[in-house]
RNA sequence: UCCUCAGUAGCUCAGUGGUAGAGCGGUCGACUGUUAAUCGAUUGGUCGCAGGUUCGAAUCCUGCCUGGGGAGCCA
């Protein structure tokens, strides 16, 4: 009988004289459901994360994999108690959307066009008329505009489900596919929504500790030292709060040099984000009132002319985990920001009328739920956080 | 997409121009209060792929493929 078969053993449970264990059964019965072939690759040893992605189907059994399933479906526990716990409805945002302005990013189109013979118009261009949904659609990058919609009726409300990017991004942080977690609260402004995400944090890493003691003692013994530390960071000190310019002032004061130079205007380097989070404060930070140019649309415009109400949490060791703001509820201003962002208003009727019809000041965050477990358990790649991962040229298993 | 490092046995790796190696695993046997057991034997390779240089290439050169790390973009 070899590693990796599947048994069922019959027999007493003693307590052991060995060391290292209290129990131990001694069987008298074992019936052997499945062998286990001699070819079985995983071993009764440490195996490199690459290989095991290489086995997707069999590294489940790992203790690692293991350890990580347990605590991200604590983490997915834990968002929906901290939600409904505080009366916000989870809204089901659509996976799939013919609403190409979302603009967070490369989207995965959707078709059942045959590749080989696509119909085309006049001028050679592909005629979505005669394509499933009449026209363009594509794998939603956010959930965001649909969860605000219904932020209008429901006061507080959450998405929490897949969303994809078709982005060639080839890193420890980036997937194809991945899930995002993002709440939207009317009559609520970028300090309610700052204070939100911080007690959001606080809850998740709470219950995890709560919960998986064990799996968090593992992480900390075998992946990352810090981990419990870390949560215990989290759980126990206020976020450090301050303005981006604020934090280019520190940034240039520093003695630090960057690959990158700083000067108020430039978007944050990942060097930048993680001086501030690992070594200036140690804590989670977050950095506000972004200037405008580099900042999405539908972010509110503050008296200055200059800065949007917008928030980025960066986590030591991750970067930015939650990305958020208050959004622009007057319609002029809007109108005018998509205008100034060379973007088609006539795209935007839908989102437009929700100023239109009792509008209301609103904010929210994203949270990618893979860089909160990974965050969580210290596992350096993203890959090793989700099942069955989606990255450029690999979709197997 | 860019930079960089790597690809040798099932796994983790050594081998820098002259007959392809170790540990672990697998198999067989022995032994055993074991814990990733121990002891003995044994099995196992198109050295990522394709070309080139050379009397001779795992080793040097070129191209490609795949993976890691970093960057950009972002969550």
């Amino acid at each position: 009988m070899n590693t990796g078969a599947s048994v069922a053993v019959e027999g007493k449970l003693v307590e052991s004289p060995a060391k290292g264990q209290r129990i131990e059964m001694q069987a008298s019965e074992i019936e052997v459901f499945g062998s286990a072939a001699e070819d079985y690759p995983l071993q009764k040893k440490r195996h490199s994360f690459e290989f095991l992605r290489t086995i997707a189907h069999l590294r489940p059994r790992t203790n690692t994999l293991g350890a990580v399933m347990r605590v991200r479906n604590a983490c997915a526990q834990a968002i929906h108690e901290f939600f409904r716990e505080r009366e916000f409805l989870w809204v089901h945002s659509p996976i799939i959307t013919a609403s190409d302005c979302e603009g967070a990013g490369e989207m995965f189109g959707v078709s059942t066009f045959d590749p080989t013979k696509i119909p085309t118009d006049k001028e050679g261009k592909p005629d979505y008329s005669q394509d499933f949904f009449g026209r363009p659609a594509y794998l939603t990058v956010s959930g965001q505009m649909e969860a605000e919609i219904m932020a209008t009726a429901f006061s507080n409300v959450y998405t929490f489900g897949p969303t994809f990017r078709a982005e060639n991004s080839n890193t420890s942080r980036h997937l194809a596919e991945f899930w995002m977690v993002e709440p939207e609260m009317s009559f609520c402004d970028l300090e309610g929504d700052m204070n939100l995400a911080e007690e959001f944090l606080k809850y998740i890493f709470s219950y995890v500790m709560k919960h998986c003691p064990e799996d968090m003692a593992f992480f900390n013994e075998r992946i990352d030292k810090e981990a419990i530390a870390r949560a215990e960071n989290i759980i126990n000190n206020e976020f450090e709060r301050l303005t981006y310019t604020k934090a280019v002032e520190l940034l240039e004061k520093c003695d630090r040099k960057f690959d990158y130079p700083v000067e108020w205007g430039i978007d944050l380097q990942s060097e930048h984000e993680r001086y501030l989070a690992e070594e200036v404060f140690k804590k989670p930070v977050i950095l506000t009132d972004y200037p405008t140019e580099i900042k999405a649309f539908y972010m509110r415009l503050s008296d200055d002319g200059k800065t949007v109400r917008a928030m980025d949490v960066l986590a030591p060791g991750i970067g930015e985990i939650i990305g958020g703001s208050q959004r622009e509820e007057r319609l002029d201003v809007l109108e005018r920001r998509i205008v100034e962002a060379g973007l088609p208003k006539e795209d935007y009727w839908w989102y437009l009328d929700l100023r239109r019809y009792g509008t209301v000041p609103h904010a929210g965050f994203g949270l990618g739920f893979e860089r909160l477990v990974q965050f969580m358990t210290g596992m350096g790649n993203i890959r090793d956080v989700i099942p069955f991962p989606r990255t450029p040229m690999n979709a197997d298993f």
